[in-house]
DNA sequence: TTTTTAAGTAACTATTTAGTTAGTTATAAA
DNA sequence: TTTATAACTAACTAAATAGTTACTTAAAAA
């Protein structure tokens, strides 16, 4: 635990980053505010421009760092020593858990998107950051098809990108998607029905 | 086409819808300023207020719009008559068409996600409408079932879901995507190809 | 111990913001 | 033609906004 003494720039710099994630995240860029960013940390508005610039530059470290973070989650990962089969299991299951675990990834990325990528654009580690899913998952696809269990010839980007939508979609856009089917899908049966949909989707596709 | 009289309150209330509908899309609520909405409407900022209320009914309105619009397309779509594989298809090639042609309504949705859908949790209308297509796919994919060339038991609210997905992700993080595997995802070879992966995807699911 | 650096604060500013006030004027009903 | 209604406008306001100025003070380096 820090060292909660009356100066601590560690300490000031993170209280600030968590702060923009939980604003940013919350209300997304636009409507995101500056001034509840340092109540929220508990800092002198003053420290943010200080240390990190400007609120455009604070929103493109937020991203580095939510990037980052779900690098580093995927890299744990160790799909090498499952079975095929086994390792498209796991890839749906963590895909499915992180996103839910950590919906700001998910808000932050759609702003993004809003903004049409031009805080990631200016990024040079973001852009250095390519998944490492999409080398291992060679690997697998690979394996799978020689084992004669998977398909041949999957694109092991798009097959990334369609085991992200399914998870995904469903997550992000869950309070409309609840509201719209009256159904309750954020409920504990809801979601593991769901993942075990997303799971059954992808392995159906990858049937050779 | 409209007469550009002196008064107007149709083509003035058009106007004001059509330029906040723009103005939200591409800036997000929060992002979204009244003025520029006025402004872009080339409509006195009053008449916002007189037609509309605030901002947020505003931001409603152009939602429950949006969601009419793609229902009343959904509802053109003449699925019983196709084979089973023949309606999927239709229905896979119809929702990317429709997300890569209108993609204000992925942005729209996005944002109202963000605020975990308090503007439409409002609206009566936007309820009722939920979309023709789940009891059309239910039709469809019992047709599949019988004939056994589709799997048994599918939840069509899951099945409606997934194909959204594999579609909405890819051109709703289009941007992002694009930059992280330095790949122009919106090139036309790139949609095409996206698109013969999600009919690929789902039917590889629907098989028995 | 003295000096230098950087952590931190309070108060400010120019501009922008959603929403309003107080009216004018075109048009359709009487 | 008169009257009532509603379309429309210009100018305003109170509050909020991103960013800054001018300063104090803790703590590391000399």
């Amino acid at each position: 635990m820090a060292k909660a003494t009356k100066r601590n720039p560690e300490r000031t710099k993170e209280l600030i980053h968590k702060a923009a994630l939980a604003e940013f995240s919350d209300r997304g860029y636009g409507g995101a505010r500056v001034d509840m960013i340092a109540e929220r940390a508990g800092v002198n508005k003053r420290m943010l421009y200080h240390y990190y610039g400007n609120k455009d530059d604070l929103f493109l470290h937020v991203l580095e760092r939510a990037y980052e973070k779900i690098r580093t989650h995927e890299g744990k990962l160790d799909l090498a020593t499952l079975s095929p089969e086994e390792a498209v299991r796991e890839l749906v299951k963590f895909t499915f858990k992180y996103h839910h675990e950590n919906p700001e990834f998910m808000r932050l990325l759609n702003n993004e998107n809003l903004y049409k990528a031009e805080h990631i654009k200016r990024s040079k580690n973001i852009k250095q950051m390519h998944s490492p899913f999409v080398d291992l998952m060679m690997d697998v696809l690979k394996r799978g098809e020689v084992a004669g269990v998977f398909r041949k010839n999957v694109d092991p980007v798009q097959f990334y990108i369609t085991v992200a939508s399914v998870a995904y979609f469903y997550l992000s856009n869950i309070y409309t998607l609840s509201t719209i089917f009256g159904r309750k899908l954020s409920s504990k049966p809801a979601l593991d029905e769901r993942l075990e949909h997303c799971t059954d989707v992808v392995l159906g596709y990858l049937r050779p």
